[in-house]
This record gives structure tokens, sequence and C-alpha cells, in this order.
DNA sequence: GATTGAATTATACGGTCGTATAGCAGCCAA
DNA sequence: TTGGCTGCTATACGACCGTATAATTCAATC
């Protein structure tokens, strides 16, 4: 008589909380190739099986991790907009910076992206999700650039915005592929001299706290 | 008694870039998970033994087609400053909007960078064709801002090739995943207006020709 | 402490993966 | 025309994939 493998019973959010943060670290370190059913089972210390008792596929799983995903990386960004006074410059230095500091940034921000985006261009229910984290993320941005004390037209705003999401993206991407390649601090910096310069609005004299 | 296939032979290099380019399209809709041996071969139009023939495993082949890729996309942002005035304005601005150009720019330009990330990133040998193409990228940026009539120290040197780079790369990846959101020559002409105020130094007034 | 339902494990199945190898067939040389 | 070289195809193998289903064991309830 073999013997069975011991276990004990969990809340249902806790299993699949476990189960997606597996699947989330194997994608972000190894693609969506690393991430098989058996490896993300031995990752969360289940069996296989277990998966499909909470998803209905794989497919499924995938889904949920990358909503997980967004929604994390959106709340960190907007959470630190009350945290800050509520002048217009205050809150976008804040906004900036918090874009280029982890939790956004981390060594496998980089890898999750990457390991999503064929998903996000051809699965719907993926790109919806990606499309309302996106725009909210860029139309907020707009939005606290139309609030500085500057003149600005429409066509003007549209191009800021333009750019200074890709600053803000660009960092973001040099940032996680080669963080070691950047000082404690440079990156923000750089990004607030960058969206000051974009805007002729200086923000580089803006304290922003820990 | 069955019917073989009929076949026509051609010479190595021929059925090399075939496969190669096959390899290539494959990654960029559907990542390397899509790019099976089979798949490849189906679309060169070959069978999938032809593959080994050629190439010594399947991660040869994926190395041979990153190697071609990073090649023929920085060959075209250095060919562009031939064809261009010498003086350091011109050539700063023809080589931002080369990089923000079709071929450099296109729909699966994203979709194939994300395909090769994680490869990038374990594998020393690619890693190691990516540095070269990367790093080539950068000192070129930095070399032709550095050949500016500006006043600038080594410290704003680096950071302003920084933020340029990061400026091109969000740009670029914006275009990449959402083409339909910009207007023909948007792009490019926020490309040289960030650069432009970045660096404080006005490249909105050179005509780039096509 | 016995009962019972469900969380979890165990096992199996068909399909596809990358790889290995044997043999056919196109094409050049003679 | 005909060998023969080799580009190319055909077939097979073991491993692993996602999925389906049966068997078990934990833990809450009475």
């Amino acid at each position: 008589m073999t013997i069975r493998r011991p276990y004990r019973r969990q809340a249902e959010d806790t299993r699949k909380s476990a189960l997606i943060a597996a699947a989330l670290g194997l994608i972000a370190t190894g693609g969506q190739k690393a991430a098989t059913v058996r490896a993300i089972a031995d990752k969360a210390d289940v069996t296989p099986g277990l998966i499909r008792h909470y998803f209905a596929s794989k497919d499924d799983l995938t889904r949920a991790a990358y909503q997980q995903l967004m929604e994390q990386m959106t709340a960190a960004s907007i959470k630190v907009l009350e945290t800050v006074p509520a002048d217009p410059p205050s809150q976008l230095a804040a906004f900036v910076v918090a874009s280029l500091r982890p939790p956004v940034v981390d060594s496998t921000a980089v890898g999750l992206w990457a390991g999503f985006l064929h998903d996000v261009q051809h699965d719907p229910e993926m790109r919806e999700v990606h499309s309302t984290a996106y725009l909210g993320y860029r139309d907020r941005l707009q939005s606290l650039i139309a609030a500085l004390p500057r003149p600005a037209d429409a066509a003007r705003l549209r191009a800021d915005a333009i750019a200074c999401n890709a600053v803000i993206d660009g960092l973001w991407l040099e940032a996680s592929v080669l963080p070691e390649r950047f000082e404690p601090g440079e990156i923000e910096r750089i990004g607030l001299a960058s969206v000051s310069a974009i805007l002729g609005f200086d923000l580089t004299n803006i304290v922003v706290t820990e």
C-alpha cells in the first residue's frame, strides 16, 4: 500500500491566491511556456488536479492572474495620490515617481508584461482588462497635466500626455530590464526632469516622500 | 504505395532564411509557444525534419532568428545617418525619426520583442547579441547628443541620453501596441518635440525626408 | 466520536512537443 | 543516360502538455 500525500484544507481564496501567485512567478521568469499546470501546482505546493478544481481551465487561471496583476499595479499608483498635498504639481509629481518605483517597477515586471502580451493581443477578455487599466492610467495622467496652472490647448494636451506617458513607459522598461545600470533614485529623478522639460513646468523641486 | 511529397532543392542560405522568417512570423503573432517545429516547417513549406538538417536544435534556430532580427533593426537606424546632412542636429533628428518609423516600428515589433525577452534574460548567447545591439544603439544616441552645439557636462549627458532613449522606447511601445490610436506622423513629431524639450535644443524645424 | 460532504490527491488518456534516424528523390557530374 | 551525393521527407520515440475522472482524506457538524 502506497502512502498518499498529506494535505491541509484551505479557504478558496487562499488556494486561488496561491495558485495565481505561483503562475505569476513562473510567467515572470520563464514566460507562459514555463507556467505549465504541473509547474504551477508544484510551486503552490499542491497537486495539478487542484487547479481545475478552482479554475475551469488553465486559460481561466491565466486570465485571473492577469486581472489581479493589473489591479494591484494600478491601485499602487492611484493610492499614492491620497497621501500627498492636493495641489496639481504635487499630485503629478507623486504620480510620476510612484510609477517609477516598486511595486510598479521591479525585476519581474517586464517579464510579466512580455509573458502576457500575446494573450492580451488575442484574447478579447484579457484585452478588455488591459484597456481598462491602461486607459485609466493614461486618462489620469492627462487630467493631472491638465490641472497644472499653465496654458495648453487640447492638441497640446494630447501630445503632452502621450509624451509623458512614453517617458514613463520607457524608463520603466529600462529600469526593469537593466536595474543594475541605474543608481537608486536616478530613474525617478530623470523621470521628473523629463516630464518637467516636456511640459515646460518645473516639478523637480517638489519633495516626494517615501 | 504512398506518394511522397515533391520538393525542390534550395541553397542553404535560402532555406535558412525561409525558416528564420517563418519562425519570426510565428513568434511575432503568437509568441514562442506558437513557434513549434511543426508550425515553422509548415509556414516555410517544408517538413519538420529539415529544421534539424540546417540547425543543430530548435534553440539554435531561435538564436539565429533573434540575431538576424537585431541586425536588421540596428542596420535600419544606422543606414539613415548616411543619407542626411552631416551636421549634428540633422543627424540626431534623423536618428530619432528613423527609430519611430517602419521598419523599426511595425505592428509585429512588440510581439517579437516580447517573444524573445525571456530567452534574452536567460540564454547567455542571446544576452550577448542583445547587449551588443542595445548598447550600440544607446552609445550612438549619446554621441549624437554630445555633438550638439550646447553646454553639457558628463552627468547631464548621461541623464539626457537615458531620458531620450526612454522617450523613444516608450513611443515605440505605444505606437507598436496601439498603432490605430495615432495619426500618421504624429509619433515622429512628438518624438522630436520631446527630445528637443529634454535637451533644451530645438530639432522640430529640421526637415527629415522620407 | 461517528458521519458526511467537499477539498485534495492519484491515475489515466489523447494530443503535441522536440528529437533521432532511415530512406527516398532531386540534381549535378560524367 | 546514369551513378552518386545530399537535400529532403517519412516515421517513430519518449517526454510532457492540458484535461477528465475516480479514489481518498481531511475537517466541520451533530
